[in-house]
DNA sequence: ACCTGAACACCGTTCAAGT
DNA sequence: ACCTGAACACCGTTCAAGT
């Protein structure tokens, strides 16, 4: 028997505030929230888990830091030299996507106070929001109104992975909820139960969209409108 | 020297999964959503912890159970009969108040799959929605926009009492927020350092329902447009 | 049937001790 | 300066034992 044994895992690099980042993004992604524990982490970083504390404050800085990671990559593909409403569309999709590999990020987004990945998709909005010709005034209402139904929407189509039990698919995951809006009771949902029907066959990014459209089509009336 | 001692606190009525519901809403009101612990909780109820899942499965199932019994309490106070745009916005304000009075309430609503909280917000709009003449098509989108922003924005404002130290009220609140955004990069912000203006200024109640108006102003120029 | 409360299997975070 | 890992102060949840 030769005196080689099995190799402890080695850390290749020192530890830094950008790698335990990158290993917790990786973390949530395979593991879902609950899984990024410290001690978890650690194990992936071959250290300890008080080691980390050097470098991050604590586990709700991680998770901030690591949606600003994951968000600024998507602002990063979207181009800047679209026209208004194709460049909301962009920003809203490169968030619709983050989101949706990144499901642990929508919750994130939404922390008071708002963290600068937040922050970063409203800029982007907002600047569009000017180059339409929105009023001063309206400008503040519009980016909101946009921001909020971007991170919204995006959160509720994200496939959980974790959540019930494999969810092979897209497909799948929307019978699954049309399936539960049609069991709702006929006299209390009647609404719900009737456009349960169109969510079944719906694609995701172009009824997301859909939105995102409504809400450009009253922007501009209220634009061009007297009130 | 009284044989009478100092009384232990006395439970007065039976466990019921109601007094556990109505409890844990106190509490989560009272010391927020980290308060909500079974050992806090069993105490307020003089009971031991296990007692409690004898009537409730878990943590998870108590929050939604308490978010659904504010959200009834608030729409139970919506009146039917209004015109669709006053009852949207009645329907707006209600879950808007609701969760500034209980401001944990909001991460419930937004939780996969749908809470039934979510669905009667949902239903009521949808219904006002169908009441405006909205196309069949178009009814899913409008009420999901509609009812996103509702949710999303109402978070936002909600004051979340135990965030920063004692925040007095709301007027403080906005200058924090908008003092934030003052302080951002003029090169990377400047869109929103340029509305953080009007952030100081405006009344919450009076920007979300102009956000409301946006999103039915986009409906109905998207019902009457011929695309 | 319902309640009790100790016990279990975790957490995030700290910190003396090492290098 | 940076890392280690045991220890601390919590959690949610379970369950044998009581009534």
């Amino acid at each position: 028997m030769p005196k080689a044994k099995a190799k402890p895992p080695r850390r290749e690099e020192a530890l830094s505030r950008e790698r335990i980042i990158d290993a917790a993004i990786e973390l949530l992604d395979d593991e879902g929230e609950d899984g990024l524990t410290f001690r978890a982490l650690a194990g992936r970083l071959v250290t300890g888990s008080g080691a980390l504390y050097w470098h991050i404050q604590n586990k709700d800085e991680l998770l901030i830091a690591a949606t600003d990671v994951v968000v600024d990559r998507a602002l990063a593909e979207v181009s800047h030299d679209a026209k208004p409403r194709k460049a909301i569309h962009a920003i809203a999709l490169g968030v619709f996507e983050t989101i949706d590999a990144h499901p642990w990020a929508a919750a994130q987004l939404v922390r008071i106070p708002s963290p600068m990945a937040m922050l970063k998709i409203f800029e982007r909005i907002g600047r569009q929001v000017e180059a339409l010709g929105v009023t001063r005034r309206r400008r503040f209402t519009a980016a909101t109104v946009l921001s909020s139904y971007i991170i919204g929407e995006s959160r509720q189509n994200a496939i959980n992975g974790r959540l019930s039990t494999p969810l092979p698919n897209r497909t799948e995951f929307l019978e699954q909820a049309a399936a539960r809006w049609q069991a709702l009771d006929a006299n209390e949902f009647p609404f719900t139960r009737n456009v349960a029907t169109q969510l079944q066959q719906h694609d995701d990014r172009v009824e997301f969209l859909a939105g995102i459209d409504l809400i450009l089509t009253g922007i501009a009336a209220s634009s061009t409108s007297s009130r």
